[in-house]
DNA sequence: TCGTTTATGTACCATCTGTTACACTAAATT
DNA sequence: AATTTAGTGTAACAGATGGTACATAAACGA
């Protein structure tokens, strides 16, 4: 009990609370302005210190970026990987999974924003993170364990590809929110909306179930 | 034969060139770099003309950028339009649909790019461009008069909303489009790949189709 | 031909922006 | 207590960046 893990020597500690907000806020910064569209005096000027530490703790803005992004793709794939479904049946495990991953990009824009961005920026930052390749591995067998279970007692349609899955969940996912503000103009759909949301959801899982069921 | 459409007073042509030239250099760094990672100077150097011609004929940066947004999505539109495909069979006429989607995504790039930039911006530009909502209506009258079509001769569900049937089209369009990069590193799919392409174009067109029909 | 309008080249500015030098405090270590 | 080291505040800088003042050339209408 005298070891408690939160006891850390005060001065660790508040580095450590320094580092953590000055992430929070850059997570948030960059995300809703791009790497290139936010400002590190905009970042230090929200963060409980200064523009100084900023440099001190992260060297610069591109390896600020880089650890911002690489925190919010480690977050999703932890959640991932948090919620079991196996022991489910096929089709109701995959439909969880489905609405788990329609959920989590609804909860977090700050990481469709992010991805969105890196997009933009061609990936050149996210390939230079080691690591995350293999952390999404986890997404695609858990979708092939689904498949092959699914398929084994005539469930679902044979042979299909978990990564193609995989890209058919994201893509309807990723564009509602995405694609929020530019759709809510041309079409006058509010993706944000509760009852939109909830509604589209559903078509989501149907959608997906539909294509895959056989 | 005197009357050519193109034999404009020297000037004035000059001048139409010139506004060409600008916008088509402007197109491509604000797609490939956003509007806040594009730079002016940068876009005054590849033109034949000048930064000050940039300032004279567009007045400033978020101007040349609005004009460039407007007219990718005034193209799109267009191209939506031209496509006719009101004699087929309610099923074959979607399926064109879907993948002539598909296909203009796939082959204007510089258009999803701006709007995944535009979405970043919140829709802050978009929203200044008169006219546009309206130009928006005619997707949604095509897949409506079609979906009304299908379902009267017991093909196609009932009351499928046709704005939603676009969004799902458009979702999994622009994804395979605006995420190429992140989703080549995460899984090391390239969606550009011919081969990948073809397939993802045949499963998207399956999915949706699933979908609808009854 | 002449004045007027349209178009364009040059140089420059004010501000922003990422980054760093320098000095200094306080905690840990011996 | 003395010394080292981690952490922090202040101020400033060098280059980039969006934008403009001024002069000028070329084409058009009269």
């Amino acid at each position: 009990m005298s070891e408690d893990i939160q006891a850390l020597p005060k001065r660790q500690q508040d580095a450590w609370d320094t580092r953590e907000n000055i992430l929070a806020v850059a997570t948030r910064e960059f995300s809703q302005k791009g790497l290139a569209g936010a400002r590190i005096d905009e970042i230090a000027h929200q963060t409980n210190s200064s523009k100084r530490m900023i440099y001190y703790y992260f060297g610069g803005k591109d390896e600020l970026y880089r650890q911002v992004l690489e925190r919010a793709y480690l977050a999703i794939r932890a959640q991932e990987q948090d919620a079991k479904f196996e022991n489910l049946a096929p089709d109701a495990a995959l439909r969880a999974m489905i609405g788990h991953n329609f959920d989590y990009h609804f909860e977090h824009p700050e990481f469709v924003r992010l991805v969105m961005n890196e997009n933009v920026h061609h990936g050149e930052h996210i390939a230079q993170i080691a690591g995350l390749k293999h952390a999404n591995r986890s997404v695609i067998d858990q979708l092939a364990a689904i498949l092959t279970k699914g398929a084994e007692i005539g469930l679902f349609r044979d042979s299909v590809d978990p990564i193609e899955l995989h890209t058919t969940i994201s893509a309807l996912s990723f564009y509602n929110v995405s694609n929020r503000y530019t759709f809510q103009h041309n079409f006058g759909v509010d993706f944000g909306a509760p009852a939109v949301k909830a509604r589209r959801r559903d078509q989501i899982i149907e959608c997906v179930m539909g294509w895959i069921l056989r």
